[in-house]
DNA sequence: GTCTATACCTTGATAGAC
DNA sequence: GTCTATCAAGGTATAGAC
C-alpha cells in the first residue's frame, strides 16, 4: 500500500478511535512512522484529508446502495441493506460524531455534503416509495418525505447517540442491532396487514440480538 | 451582572455562533473586553465554563419540564411544550453540535450527561404513557420505550441535523416548527381515532409554519 | 518520496502588581 | 476582582537536503 493510502487508513482509525479533534498531523504521521513533512507532501493539510475520507464515504453510498429492486422478501432484503448501511455508517462514524464542526472548518466540503444529502435524500424517498410499490407500507407522499428525514437523520445521528450515553466509547455489534430496530420502528406504523407480522418478527429477531450479551472469548 | 453571570452569558452566544471549537479562552475574554487573567480567576478553564452551562441547561429542563397532567386538550398541551422544550434546545444547542468532542474531553460532565439522560429518559417514557392514558395514542411497553427512544434522539439531534444541510449557519422559527412537525409525526402513528384528526390538524398548522417565508422587516 | 530542522502562531494557563 | 506580562506546550506548515 502506498503511502498516501496508508495515511488515510490510519487517519480514519485514529479520528473514530480518539475523535477528529484530538488527532493531529503530527499524531498520525508518528503512528505511521513517518515525518510530519512527509504527510504534507502527500496532503495540503488536515481538512484534506478529511475531504479524501468523505469521498471515500460517500463513493462506498453510491456505489454499494443502489435503489433495492424489490422481491417477495422485501423486508429481509431491507434490514440486510440496513445491515451494511449502519456497518458503513460505524466506519466512519467520527464524520459525524462531529459534523457540525467539520463542515463549518471547510466551505467546499460543506458544499459537497449539501450536495451529497439532497441525492441521498432522493434515494431514501425512493426506497420508501419501492416499498409502497410492493404494498410492504401504505403511506401518503406527505408523510413519506417526513418518514425519509428521520430515517436519514436516525442513520445519521445513531453512533452519537449511543457513543454519549456511556462512558467507554467502544461501539459493538449490538448496537448495530439496535440501530436497525429503530429503523424498523419507524416503518412500523405503515405498515400494511400483509407485512406487520413480519416487521414484528424481525424487529423482536434484532431487539433479541441486540439484548445478547457477546460471549466472552475464552 | 456580575463578571461570572457575563462570562457565561457571553460564551453561550459565542458558543452557538462560532462552534464551541472555534471560540478560546482568548476570545471570550476579549469578547467581554477583559483580560484573561480575569476570566481564569472565574474559571478554572474552559471545560469548567462549560459544565456551567450544562448545569444551567439541565436545571432548565428539570424546573420547566415538569411531568405534563393532561387535560381534555392534551395534544395542544403537547405542542406548547414541544415548543419550549426546542426552543430551549435553540438556545444550547452548541453543545449538541459538537456532543461527543465535548463529553470526549472531560468524563466528569459526561458522568453528569449520562446521569441526566437516563432521567430524562424516564420523564420522556412518562410523557408517552400519559397520553395513552389519555386515550391520545395507543401503544404497548416495549414501542413505548422505543419510541421514547426516538423521541429524544429527534429533540436532541435536530439543530445540527438543520444546520448541517444549510450553508449560512442561522436557525430560524421556522426550523422550530420544523422539527415540531417531525415529532408530531413520530407520534401520529400511535395515535387513537379520536385523536388522529385532531394531529393531523396540528401537523398541517406546523407545517404551513414551517414553509411560510418570513415577513420582510421593511 | 522521504527526512530533518525549524519558524510561526495560537492556546491555555499562571505570577505578581494594583 | 482585575490587569499586565509572560511562557510553555503543542499544532501547522514549509525549506532544503538526501
Amino acid at each position: 500500500m502506498n503511502t498516501k493510502d496508508k495515511i488515510i487508513r490510519t487517519s480514519i482509525a485514529m479520528f473514530n478511535l480518539n475523535g477528529e479533534r484530538a488527532v493531529t498531523t503530527n499524531h498520525i504521521a508518528a503512528s505511521l512512522g513517518i515525518s510530519p513533512g512527509n504527510l504534507y507532501y502527500h496532503f495540503k493539510n488536515k481538512e484534506d484529508i478529511i475531504r479524501h475520507i468523505f469521498s471515500l464515504y460517500s463513493e462506498h453510498l453510491n456505489t454499494h446502495f443502489k435503489p433495492l429492486s424489490l422481491n417477495e422478501n422485501a423486508l429481509e432484503q431491507l434490514t440486510t441493506y440496513l445491515d451494511s448501511l449502519f456497518d458503513l455508517m460505524w466506519r466512519y462514524h467520527f464524520f459525524y460524531d462531529n459534523l457540525t464542526d467539520i463542515l463549518a472548518r471547510d466551505s467546499e466540503l460543506k458544499q459537497d455534503y449539501i450536495e451529497f444529502q439532497k441525492k441521498l435524500f432522493t434515494q431514501v424517498q425512493a426506497v420508501v416509495l419501492a416499498l409502497r410499490d410492493a404494498s410492504v407500507i401504505d403511506i401518503n407522499d406527505s408523510d413519506a418525505k417526513e418518514l425519509a428525514h428521520m430515517l436519514k437523520m436516525t442513520v445519521s445521528f445513531w453512533t452519537p447517540y449511543v457513543k454519549a450515553r456511556r462512558m467507554t466509547g467502544v461501539l459493538e455489534q449490538q448496537d448495530i442491532y439496535n440501530g436497525i430496530v429503530k429503523v424498523l420502528m419507524l416503518f412500523k406504523p405503515y405498515c400494511t396487514a400483509l407485512s406487520k407480522e413480519k416487521i414484528n418478527g424481525l424487529q423482536a429477531h434484532y431487539q433479541t440480538l441486540a439484548d445478547e450479551t457477546l460471549p466472552s472469548i475464552a
